[in-house]
DNA sequence: AACCTGTTTGACACCGGTGTCAAACAGGTT
DNA sequence: AACCTGTTTGACACCGGTGTCAAACAGGTT
């Protein structure tokens, strides 16, 4: 591993170790020519800076990390990848670190963890994006960081998608195919996604001058089992709901595997709807009906946004502190729902 | 971030730098009176050393990447989880690199990849620990690395499960269900585990005294949708298959897909088996059958081998140059297997 | 007391880069 | 020619650790 330094280059093309540093570094102020001689230097040697030398001297790593603890893979799959992308085109390197968002003394282990690798800056995955505690360690320790998911406060950058719009369409949808009895399955009650969910079906149901059954709102928590649960619960009321919508899809396969394990027909006796897009969507049958939440560009933005942040580059045209964008949904019908036939 | 320093811990404790080194790093031949001075000053200053130091002086960056393009999030997923844990317990960093296996300049950009972060050693999944360029790169670079999947060479560290005996014991267990015409999907071409799967397939059979129906023998590709299309081929033959048993759960669950798409239903008209045990396969109605493959494990294993590897320790009771290590998988019968009842 | 041997310690250079600051340079103006 | 001003360059120290090597020390032996 005889790797080329600095110094080899300074020497072939006959100025200094800074002056090789000045061009690497694309600083102004090296006369033309001498930048020319540094670079064909760099080339014939095939010199490459080494990242570490250069993280000590300017304390400054060039690595970010992914802090995730999100029950779903396929939802967590396609932001690494939209974030990677980022990453690989930046030439930033990407940390994996997996949580528990239960445990007690999560706040510490990820400072331990951000000591460890000093990685310049986070990205933060629901629900760990909702964590005030985690958000204040963070500042108090100039910890750069992008959010993943519903923007809850004012706090930092961040990086979404539209998920009010998101079920108002798809409400919306199910209203347009004749359903009146919605079964609803509620997102986590800690994320402030959720709220906005359900606000979203409520405001469709206003728009189109239709009650909202109440009795027919059950609780989830993002995770299949628990879509498995709620589904559960909604298909024992009568009347029996004609579709299900839930708030995201790793909750829909769920009731699509709680109705199917009844017996019920989907989508002939039963539609079925979610939110993300995920893989698995695709890959059950009936294919869900979903809102595309664009999860590759999310994860692609926020990897961006933070990298900027950190090399100080200024962040699109916005004025703002921060960068705030939601991303639209957008409607794919498969084959899970179907008009309500009374 | 005015982070301690290895000098302020020197003068707090009354020694020189390059005694708390040898404190920190457990060296031999300290006065055990100064080994315990220095310690309380580490403990009354919070002293932590920094890694990027240490990597530069050593020449060693305490990060292991993960390397992978494999087509199943689910198989990944579990994957990382377990050699997040060994990293994590070894104080190691886990880079993450996403990489196209069918990019005609794959090797470079590995290349430079590890370049670019200084990672000690690197982690293979398959398809990619099969790429014999790959590793004759990495040979000739001297960067470590543990191969998870199949072993196809004697080439360096590795890590995976018993495929062959999976095939055999699954398809032992479908006999045991009086299926005489057992569908089956094979695994990638390119990839060694699938000739090994096959032959577990054929052995069951031979040991049974069945002849295998070779007319339902399908190439598929890892892939779900290649499971899709192999099940559409073998569904359309005369006599049907009563069972459909795929290389991986990937597959197995396309080829559900497609029968229940037929209106076949599954386990009742045809039973459908898989291997991995990866989470889609109880997302999924009825869940899959299949034998489970300790991938958490697996990961757990292959990092730990890597790092004892990086740090130079000894790894198991082994005198072998290289470590091989194979786990067994277990039998999990799901919902949808079935007797054949003729 | 002089000598020997193994243990403990620290001075110094180094890993591969960057920041600071002053000197050297270039080109125009008086 | 002397002076001025902005540009270009390099010497040097430093980021936070570790490796090498020799000096200092400790304790036993002659």
């Amino acid at each position: 591993m005889a790797s080329v330094t600095i110094m080899d280059v300074a020497r072939k093309a006959g100025v200094s170790k800074k002056t090789v540093s000045r061009v690497i570094n694309n600083e102004a102020n090296v006369r033309p020519q001498t930048k020319e001689k540094v670079q064909t230097a760099i080339e014939e040697l095939g010199f490459k800076r080494n990242p570490l030398g250069m993280a000590l001297a300017k304390n400054r790593s060039l690595f970010i990390a992914l802090l995730a603890d999100n029950p779903s893979p396929g939802y967590l799959m396609n932001l690494q990848k939209g974030i990677l992308q980022a990453c690989t085109e930046e030439h930033m390197g990407l940390f994996l670190y997996d949580c528990q968002y239960r445990s007690p003394s999560l706040v510490e282990e990820i400072q331990t963890f951000v000591e460890n690798t000093l990685a310049d800056g986070l990205i933060l995955v629901p629900p760990l994006s909702d964590k005030i505690e985690l958000l204040d360690m963070l500042d108090s320790k100039g910890v750069s960081y992008v959010r993943i998911g519903p923007k809850d406060t004012k706090r930092g950058d961040f990086v979404g998608s539209n998920t009010a719009k998101a079920a108002f369409d798809m409400t919306e949808y199910l209203i347009k195919l004749k359903h009146r009895h919605i079964g609803f399955i509620l997102g986590h009650p800690d994320q402030a996604s959720s709220k906005r969910t359900e606000k979203g079906f409520r405001d469709a149901h206003a728009k189109a001058g239709i009650p909202v059954d109440e009795s027919l709102i059950a609780q989830g928590y993002y995770t299949h089992q628990s879509g498995v649960d709620a589904a559960m619960t909604l298909l024992n009321k009568t009347p029996r709901p004609t579709v299900i919508f839930a708030s995201n899809d790793e909750m829909a396969v769920g009731a699509l595997c709680e109705a199917q394990s009844r017996g019920i027909k989907v989508p002939e006796e039963l539609s079925i709807a979610g939110i993300d897009d995920i893989s698995i969507t695709t890959k059950v049958w009936p294919n869900i009906t979903t809102m595309r939440q664009p999860l590759n560009s999310i994860g692609y933005t926020a990897a961006s946004i933070l990298i900027r942040r950190l090399q100080k580059k200024p962040i699109g045209p916005s004025e703002e502190a921060f960068v705030n964008q939601l991303y639209d949904c957008e409607l794919v019908i498969r084959q899970s729902t179907k008009t309500f036939v009374g």
